[in-house]
DNA sequence: CCGTCATATGACATCGATCTCATATGATAT
DNA sequence: ATATCATATGAGATCGATGTCATATGACGG
C-alpha cells in the first residue's frame, strides 16, 4: 500500500463526498472510536461488555451504538437478553487502522497538540 | 492491502485515539472533503482556485482550511499576493481515497441513505 | 403475571461546528 | 503613502452533536 501518489483521483460525486464525510463522521469521536476498535481486538461483543472497555455510561453508548449502526459500521444482534455488536465488515477495521497508523506516526513526528 | 482480519489489532491510547478522532474529524465535512480531493486531483492550489471548485464562500473556505491546517492535512506557502495549499502528505490522500471507495461500496450495495 | 436484567429511546441542556458579516493583514503596483 | 487584490480573523447567530435523566421495551426466570 503506497500507490499515493497526489497527483492523481477521480472525483466522486457530490453524494459520494457527503457520504464519505458521513463515514468519516461516525469515526470522529473517541467514545465510538473506542468502542470499534474493542469490537477489532476481542471480536462481537455485548454492551455490557462495551460499557466497561470504553468507559462510557449505559446510555450515552446506546447513543453512540445508534450513530455507528446508522453508518453501518457495526452490526447488531440479539442474544437472548444481550444485543451483541460486531464490525460491520473489515474494511471499517482497516480504515481506522489506517487512521490510527497516522495518527501514531503524527505523534512520533512530533505534532504535539 | 487485504490484511483486515478483524479479531487482532494494538490497543491504541486514549491520546492515540483522540488524535485519530481529530483526524477523521477534520475529513467529516463535505467542504473540506472537497478541498482536499480537489489538492489530490489538481495538485497544489491557491485559495481562490479552491473557492470556484469547492462553491464555498472565500470566508468560510478560509475557516475551513484553518481547521485542515490545524489538523495537518495540508500545508500552506505564500506565493506573492496568493497562498498556494497542497497536501501535508500522501497518507493523507491514501486514507481519504479509502473512505471514498467505502463510500462508492456502500452505495453500490444499496445503501440508499 | 411480575420482577428484573439488558438495552433503547426521548426530552432536554450544553457544547462545539459552521456560516455570515465586517474588518484586519499582507503583498504588490502606482 | 494609497489603492487594490488575496487571504485570514473575530464576533455573533444558528444548527448539530453529545451527554444525562427518566422512562420504555424486550427477554427471561420464578
Amino acid at each position: 500500500m503506497k500507490a499515493t501518489r497526489s497527483g492523481k483521483a477521480k472525483m466522486p460525486s457530490d453524494l459520494v463526498l457527503a457520504r464519505t464525510a458521513s463515514l468519516f463522521s461516525a469515526f470522529a469521536n473517541g467514545g465510538r472510536l473506542k468502542a470499534v476498535v474493542a469490537l477489532m481486538r476481542h471480536g462481537p461483543m455485548s454492551v455490557t461488555g462495551l460499557i466497561e472497555v470504553c468507559g462510557l455510561e449505559q446510555s450515552a453508548l446506546s447513543h453512540q451504538l445508534r450513530v455507528l449502526r446508522d453508518g453501518s459500521l457495526v452490526v447488531a444482534e440479539r442474544r437472548g437478553k444481550q444485543v451483541v455488536y460486531a464490525l460491520a465488515d473489515d474494511h471499517i477495521a482497516s480504515i481506522l487502522e489506517d487512521g490510527i497508523h497516522h495518527a501514531r506516526e503524527q505523534s512520533r513526528k512530533g505534532d504535539a497538540t
